[in-house]
DNA sequence: CCTAATAAGATATAAATTGTCTTTTTAGGG
DNA sequence: CCCTAAAAAGACAATTTATATCTTATTAGG
């Protein structure tokens, strides 16, 4: 339970190595994939997905290149994992109740509810800013 | 992330009913798989890694079958969960720091590090007891 | 129009999940 | 003693998810 996934931990990576460079320059996929030891056909994968969330901004052709779709204090940790992962569900009850309809009455569906409460607090008390180390 | 696997779904399934009832009597797996509606090969699995632990006791032969290992307001929801998918570890640097030195310091690591406690302690704050519906 | 770069989609491999099946061991009862 | 009822243990199988890679298309600049 709870582990994450290789493109989790690769796609906070990228993100925070953008987060801790001058935000309104472009940087290649390549050398991001590079400086942060991601595959770089995943990591591709992977802001693609964030593009369209306009988590990051990307530009094609010569000169293109990623950077931050916005600024670092204002992405949480908790909006990068939900990005990539969809919702933090502890249980497949959280996300369908009906799931939980054994019985009549689910005691330890309370239980979940407070879990995902507890881990969305904390991630989504942390920034990309809180999270970037400048050089 | 944070996805419950099926395999401790059913085991908390199996061991709150066990909960519910007369903890000095029996019961048999086949018995308790078809209540909480679990593959009862499944549950058996689960159930001799549990009997290993302590969690439950079991009786060969004729006769036999299951029963709780210890009062069930003395076993806890974290407890079951763990004996079923180990540790909980929500990013491997968690486990092994080692993985985390990329560049000499890991800026998310502690909050891998506060996400496993906050998880720890809502699940070591429930026992079988609050979770078992009396019929 | 040529080259550099990302976008998108198809495909491949490996690992974990979710089981099942068979054989063995243990215990009770006639 | 057998015979039967049950769990224990281990091997095996199917499905799904994770972890990528490869190819082709699109976009932009010079």
């Amino acid at each position: 339970m709870m582990e994450l996934t290789r493109k989790s931990d690769y796609a906070i990576r990228g993100i925070v190595y953008l987060a801790g460079k001058p935000v309104d320059k472009v940087y290649l996929l390549s050398d991001i994939a590079a400086a942060v030891d991601v595959p770089p056909t995943f990591l591709a994968k992977i802001f693609q997905q964030f593009s369209k969330m306009g988590l990051v901004k990307s530009f094609r052709g010569t000169g293109g290149g990623f950077m931050l779709g916005r600024l670092p204090e204002t992405i949480t940790l908790l909006e990068v994992v939900e990005a990539v992962e969809g919702p933090i569900i502890p249980n497949r009850c959280v996300a369908t109740p009906s799931d939980c309809d054994r019985s009549g009455i689910c005691t330890v569906h309370p239980v979940w509810i407070r879990v995902q409460e507890e881990v969305r607090r904390v991630l989504a008390g942390v920034t990309l800013k809180d999270l970037a180390t400048k050089e």
